[in-house]
DNA sequence: CGGTAATTCGTTTTT
DNA sequence: CGAATTACCG
């Protein structure tokens, strides 16, 4: 394939960015200046143009999404040829090293991935070995600090020597017994897929060298949002052939507060004195206003900022509305969709609404619903965390790793088939002092005499364990799962509680099994002799994000925190909740960093735009059941006002009219009072003498020009000049 | 032991 | 305010 052809339509510091093939490479790409469509085209080029083997090409992302998405992009341009270049996200990555190379470790090859509950569960377990109270050691703190550690490469040994205080000593105690307990169950949490591989790579420099070999060619994508051991990971990786090319936006760091480590990047040139650099400035997606606000936000962090430039000079100005109180700006939000759907004849799926923390979803939800407008919520309470799935889950793991410590226990009691809190009790002391499994512990318990109740039930469970073991393994995915809902009577007792609430779990355990058939259709022949296809789909489940599962639907209008939106662009764009203590957030703004990444978020927010950008805030909120009050953020203050238009606020008050000025519309109603006359607020009550009463749907245009969108409760939604309507308040 | 009632608890963002 | 743990009774 010509090389020429592979670059084409890329602008040069883009061309640039895939012709330096060799050697250490730093690509700067701003919000919206192509990013993805780089690293594309430059593996197409690798392989394509340079005769690179696909199969010496290693890309890295932090998303599922986004590792599906750039695989995609590049068989499309190379064809199946591409199929060999491994793209894939870091834990996912390491997960594949890890079943590979478990043996190094002294793990077993199906060890279980924990999550976070699992991984609390664990650290509680390490208390009460260590005999400390979790009310005084609140275990999701100890949690928080371990994963630190893990992000920051420190191993239990390595935290203790580091630790000055009493606090810090024992946390690294707590470290070190949870990682007992890990081992003890052949378990990692997500922060060991990375670190113990950056361990396994260090202790073994023959297994490192192979996969040095191996990839040739090292891609990162948002290395800005790297951490320490991430950082180290690419490093072993590259050092030999160091053909490391690291593509990210500094400005797009948001994820401090996990690990990442900005100065991964900043400094990336300190690390390889000969890199070369190239910045993307270009932004190829935003309107200037939206590129401007946007610019002069994140303008007020201290450092050397990059320009980004746009040639879409034509765009609206950025809105800024002020709602009275949470309910009102989902209100005013959801109104401004259906107007913009109707009069500009968008689909649903332009629309997207980014607020700071999850809890924000209700109210938007509650409105969207009201006004039977689709929608998705990305993330919040995620699939595979809720109960029913997980306990369906856990029976899987148990099945595969019986050493799984944490699913044992969901599954024990669930159904409740008499197995308590005493026989576990009982059986985590026997397990303790023997120095075995929970498994081998019930097993205990239940071979030695009596006939008590608990222990027939245990026997009764133990039976149908062994059982299902048999069953199941040759099964698929799906097909096990249904046949281990159906023996063990989950389903069953489920069906006969009959309520809205089990209804909707049965619901949730037939979606479960259809992604399972997904997953197996799929992977149709990947199963490899190694490992099971069930294996392969408990590794999935335990590594897909919310996001991943996330597809551009165009008729469902999008929710998600700010965070999650990182790596989108929709049309038309809501950033909610711009008040002081929520963006920025009170945890963060206690300090000049934490400011600082608050406001790079709300930077990635507004960037997400493509053509429509609005923010709002709400100087009334609900909160945990009391109302609260807040300024609006200082980061829209930092908008400069040429960039702004605060229309929709208020109508500038219009003429009255010489005929009937007295039972006119009362301009001074709704909630400001400075300027102008007054305002007409959206969802405000009126009544037309034609058409009856409504409520304002939106307000566009000033003075005479001034229309009003109105739902007439006998009519439907007209459009209505406010000069000639005669509206009266209601 | 199981289920329900009462109370406590915390509330940022998540691969 | 809602989830999640705990207390208590059948």
């Amino acid at each position: 394939m010509l090389s020429s052809s592979l670059l084409e339509g890329l602008n040069p510091e883009q061309r640039q960015a895939c012709e330096i093939t060799e050697g250490p490479l730093l690509v700067l790409a701003g919000a919206g200046s192509g990013k993805t469509r780089v690293l594309v085209h430059r593996i197409a080029y690798l392989i394509g143009a340079c005769g690179i083997p696909p199969e010496s090409v290693l890309a890295v992302t932090f998303t599922n999404k986004a590792a599906g998405e750039m695989r995609e992009r590049v068989e499309k341009i190379l064809g199946p040829e591409a199929g060999g270049v491994f793209v894939s996200t870091f834990h996912s990555a390491c997960v594949r090293i890890l079943r590979r190379e478990a043996g190094h470790l002294g793990l077993a090859r199906g060890f279980a991935i924990y999550d976070e509950a699992d991984s609390l569960a664990g650290v509680k377990e390490a208390l009460r070995r260590l005999g400390l109270d979790p009310k005084l050691h609140e275990p999701r703190r100890l949690r928080w600090r371990i994963d630190q550690w893990k992000n920051a490469g420190v191993l239990p040994a390595a935290a203790a020597a580091a630790a000055g205080d009493l606090d810090a000593r024992r946390s690294a105690e707590v470290y070190a017994a949870y990682q007992r307990v890990l081992a003890e169950q052949n378990a990692l949490d997500f922060g060991d897929l990375i670190l113990q591989t950056t361990e396994l790579f260090a202790r073994f420099p023959e297994v490192l060298a192979w996969y040095r070999r191996r990839w040739q060619y090292v891609l990162v994508d948002e290395y800005q949002d790297t951490n320490r051991v991430q950082y180290r990971l690419v490093q072993q990786l590259s050092a030999g052939h160091r053909n490391l090319c690291v593509v990210g936006d500094p400005n797009q760091s948001i994820y401090g507060w996990r690990g990442a480590d900005v100065r991964n990047i900043l400094e990336f040139s300190r690390d390889h004195p000969d890199a070369r650099v190239v910045a993307l400035e270009r932004n190829y997606r935003s309107t200037k206003p939206i590129l401007g606000a946007a610019s002069a936000v994140v303008a007020n962090n201290r450092g050397p900022q990059a320009r980004l430039w746009t040639e879409r000079e034509d765009g609206d100005l950025v809105e800024v509305y002020e709602a009275v109180d949470d309910r009102d700006e989902a209100q005013f939000v959801i109104r401004q969709i259906l107007v913009a759907a109707r009069e500009d004849g968008r689909a649903f799926g332009e629309f997207a609404i980014f607020y700071r923390t999850n809890a924000q979803s209700r109210p938007f939800e509650e409105a969207l619903l009201e006004h039977d407008v689709p929608y998705t919520v990305v993330g919040g309470v995620r699939f595979y965390e809720r109960a029913e799935v997980k306990d369906a889950l856990a029976y899987l793991r148990v099945l595969v790793n019986p050493a799984d410590g944490m699913g044992l226990r969901r599954i024990l009691n669930s159904p409740p088939r008499g197995i308590g809190k005493a026989t576990l009790e009982r059986a985590e002391a026997l397990a303790a002092e023997r120095g075995t499994t929970l498994l081998a512990a019930l097993r205990e318990i239940a071979a030695g005499a009596g006939g008590a109740r608990s222990v027939t039930k245990l026997r009764e469970f133990l039976t149908l364990l062994d059982e299902l073991c048999d069953e199941v393994r040759s099964l698929s995915p799906a097909d096990a799962l249904s046949r281990l809902l159906d023996r063990t009577g989950y389903l069953a007792h489920l069906a006969r509680q009959a309520t809205p609430e089990a209804e909707a779990r049965v619901e949730n355990l037939r979606e479960l099994l259809t992604g399972a058939e997904d997953f197996a259709a799929a992977n149709a022949g990947v199963g490899d002799d190694e490992r099971s296809v069930i294996e392969l789909f408990l590794d999935q489940v335990a590594l897909v994000s919310d996001l991943d599962a996330w597809t551009d639907r165009s008729d469902r209008v999008s929710l998600m925190t700010a965070h999650t939106a990182k790596g989108l662009e929709f049309p038309v764009v809501f950033l909610v909740g711009l008040e002081e203590g929520l963006l920025p957030h009170a945890a963060s703004a206690r300090d000049a960093v934490g400011v600082e990444e608050e406001r790079r978020l709300c930077y990635v927010g507004m960037t997400r735009a493509m053509e429509r950008l609005t923010l709002t805030f709400a100087s009334e909120r609900r909160r945990y059941g009391s109302r609260t009050f807040a300024a609006p953020s200082r980061f829209l203050s930092e908008i400069p006002d040429a960039l702004v238009r605060s229309g929709s606020v208020s109508a500038p008050a219009p003429r009255r009219s010489a005929r009937d000025p007295g039972r006119s519309l009362d301009y001074s109603l709704g909630h400001d009072s400075a300027d102008e006359a007054g305002s007409i607020r959206v969802g405000l009550r009126v009544r037309h003498p034609i058409f009856g009463e409504g409520s304002v749907l939106a307000v566009r245009g000033t003075g005479q020009a001034c229309k009003l969108d109105v739902r007439f409760d006998r009519v439907g939604v007209k459009t209505v000049l406010l000069r000639f309507a005669n509206l009266e308040p209601v």
